[in-house]
DNA sequence: TTATGGATTAGCT
DNA sequence: GCTAATCCATAAA
């Protein structure tokens, strides 16, 4: 791990970046290290609110037959059960939504105005709605395979605006680490063999903040968007 | 069986 | 800033 992390900085350096923006740039990136822990379902098992206040600073892992993905959580946003209108829970469990409703933990896939998958984990015990949408990464491992997988050229990968493009927003993330529901929906975040996972490598949020959420019209007023202050890899 | 609209994005003005 | 693209889950009939 630490070791592809080390050649993504190379990458990096070889194509010419500032100092000024390497430090911007790799300031969340410096602290994925060997020894990373998987999060547990004790983690999930709580008020999305919470979870996906959590959940800024971890890393989204992804294992392909090609090399690892990762990418470092910078924006969240919690749906709740019933009484949020907004929630694909509040209208009761279907087939599509059942995983909102299953054990915490796991991977709900839809898919979203016939273009694009989103990515949620479920959270509360089964039984009780329940999840935090992914809506922004950093990248920190593998980033030409995802800049591939999202139709960005290698030579524009020295621009912020490029890098930004590659998970920067909830649909443009699950592209990048070719996420779909068929291949996804329902699996677990939190076995450590899977190649779909979530881990803490030490590093600490210095600040979050919070804000209504985007992209929504019912329930919209409610502050239940995550996000860490100053990050460039925040959408919207 | 058909109609509706969305937890988005890219491209154009 | 504005809008078309484009599919499918869900609801209505």
């Amino acid at each position: 791990m630490s070791e592809s992390v080390s050649r993504e900085q190379g990458a990096l350096a070889s194509r010419g970046m500032t100092k000024s923006y390497m430090t911007r740039f790799y300031e969340l990136h410096m602290t994925l290290r060997g020894g990373v822990t998987v999060l547990k379902a004790a983690f999930f098992n709580r008020d999305p609110r919470r979870v996906a206040r959590s959940l800024l600073g971890k890393i989204l892992l992804r294992k392909t037959p090609d090399g690892l993905l990762a990418g470092r959580i910078v924006e969240t946003e919690a749906y709740l059960g019933e009484g949020d209108a907004a929630a694909h829970a509040a209208a009761g469990q279907t087939e599509r939504n059942a995983v909102l409703f299953g054990p915490p933990g796991h991977a709900y896939v839809y898919f979203i105005y016939g273009n694009h998958y989103c990515m949620n984990v479920s959270c509360l015990p089964d039984g009780v709605p329940g999840g935090v949408l992914f809506r922004a990464l950093q990248p920190v491992a593998g980033i030409e395979q995802m800049a591939e997988a999202r139709g960005i050229a290698k030579s524009d990968l020295r621009k912020i605006s490029s890098l930004r493009k590659i998970s920067s927003g909830p649909g443009r993330m699950s592209e990048a680490l070719g996420i779909t529901r068929a291949r996804d929906n329902g699996k677990s975040l939190m076995n450590p063999r899977s190649d779909l996972r979530i881990v803490d490598d030490g590093y600490r949020v210095r600040r979050a903040m919070v804000t209504p959420r985007i992209g929504i019209v019912k329930s919209a007023e409610q502050p239940l968007r995550y996000f860490i202050a100053g990050n460039p890899f925040v959408s919207g």
